[in-house]
DNA sequence: TATCGGGGATGACGCAGCGTGAGGGTCAAG
DNA sequence: CTTGACCCTCACGCTGCGTCATCCCCGATA
């Protein structure tokens, strides 16, 4: 017989969440003693925890009740449908990520043409730096070559160029999360897109595009893009994939 | 000068919606007539425009209104800001996926392990056709064979490879909508995945590949999985990336 | 001019899931 | 008995309107 705070300590969640299933009747304590105080056994416990689990799954309150209370209720089948409702949620955001790639690209499309629009969005100190950088590393003739093909881009072809940058990214990210090997297929095909996005304004050879892949681990600008605070080693996975892409491939 | 109706109907939104604009300062009408009418002018209309445009990109109401009455604040770094958020809630969503597809299969744990485990979720009736017609289409020996080799597997390597299948359909569903080639390496390399799910319980040749894929523009259950109704085309899609892997690869 | 139908306006509750006080009993220890 | 540490019950707040309920207003017709 636990009161509130213990068994909110014990579950992870607040005294607050169990007065509110409590009062919609989701989950009510086992005992109320005759001052009032609320009092779970074990079995409210258990019952909590298969609450938390289906909440942190996204499932609404309602339909959690539902499944625990109705023997009739095919938690498979919820679950399957619950799943089926994210893939949907997925698209729908993946729909509002395209809309919004082309939004980009009509607003930049109202600005001049110069090198600001390759480097929305970034200050202009900021990507003076990166331009000396990427000077000292790779000889100002490559940067110059690189700027002047850039700057024969429409303004349509800079913002699908910065789409797909966005695109691989994410996927880098993705894949990094998931654990999977830098040497997979997986990861080598995003690799492979990197490469060819990286070819829009230069052909690195395999040791150039080695150092590429370090430069993302030792510039913190470029740490600061992918490894986005969450991702630790996101970078040196990125790295570690461009090494074993130019090994491989070029 | 039009009333709330007018422009409500004009804008495709609810004379509520502009009630509720007004109440909390984000969109006020050009003029208020002494019988407390609203009168909404061409400035007004643009602006609503703008704020339906961004509300459709699930920007909160508070940040349209700081990206419209800010003139110092950058629409392309929210713009940016946004699509990154929505990237977190894909991966987020792609997480509880994971969990639920485990959670679906330690739920199967509990049954016995039947050959309905391989297709949870999916009516036996149904199941029971796509067995006949398999047999028709590539004998009976062979489906006979894929099921006797699918009982060996543990329920967590089902579940694995239920959770494989989910992952690389919509991959193709994510790379059809982006309208890439087929042949491409990208989409050759969800084919190549594919190929290797087939081959948990198949290992089919050239002609035997294409043949799948083709059945999976003729047949409706599978037409069903892939098309999902918004995606017109799809099955063809993948067929025709099957149809250049297979020559490419087998 | 009286009337009627189609708007228009202003509250105000509802929904999901609690967070966050406010105001006030209760319990165990010293 | 006092003191903290907890417990309780309201009840508002947040998001973005949908949905009444109640009442006012305008143009057209009889």
């Amino acid at each position: 017989m636990r009161t509130v705070r213990q068994v909110a300590k014990a579950a992870g969640t607040s005294v607050r969440t169990l007065h509110h299933y409590d009062a919609i009747g989701l989950l009510k304590p086992g005992h109320v003693g005759t001052n009032g105080y609320r009092y779970y056994g074990r079995e409210e416990l258990l019952r909590l925890q298969q609450i938390l689990f289906f909440r942190e799954l996204g499932l609404p309150l309602a339909e959690i009740a539902a499944v625990l209370d109705d023997p009739a209720f095919d938690p498979l089948a919820a679950l399957h449908e619950h799943r089926a409702a994210l893939e949907g949620r997925i698209g729908h955001y993946r729909t509002l990520i395209r809309t919004i790639d082309r939004t980009i690209a009509s607003l930049e499309k109202d600005e001049d043409m110069n090198d600001n629009d390759y480097y929305a969005g970034i200050a202009p100190e900021t990507r003076d730096r990166w331009q000396r950088e990427a000077e000292e590393f790779w000889g100002e003739d490559a940067v110059a070559a690189a700027q002047a093909k850039a700057r024969t881009f429409s303004k349509d072809q800079v913002a699908a160029i910065q789409a797909e940058m966005e695109a691989i990214r994410a996927d880098f990210q993705r894949l990094f999360r998931e654990g999977v090997d830098p040497a997979s297929d997986a990861v080598q095909a995003v690799t492979d897109r990197h490469y060819r996005w990286v070819s829009h304004s230069w052909s690195p050879d395999a040791a150039a595009f080695k150092g590429l892949g370090r430069h993302y681990v030792e510039n913190p600008e470029f740490r600061g893009t992918y490894d986005d605070a969450e991702l630790p080693g996101c970078p040196e996975f990125i790295a570690e994939a461009m090494a074993v892409y130019a090994d491989r491939s070029l």
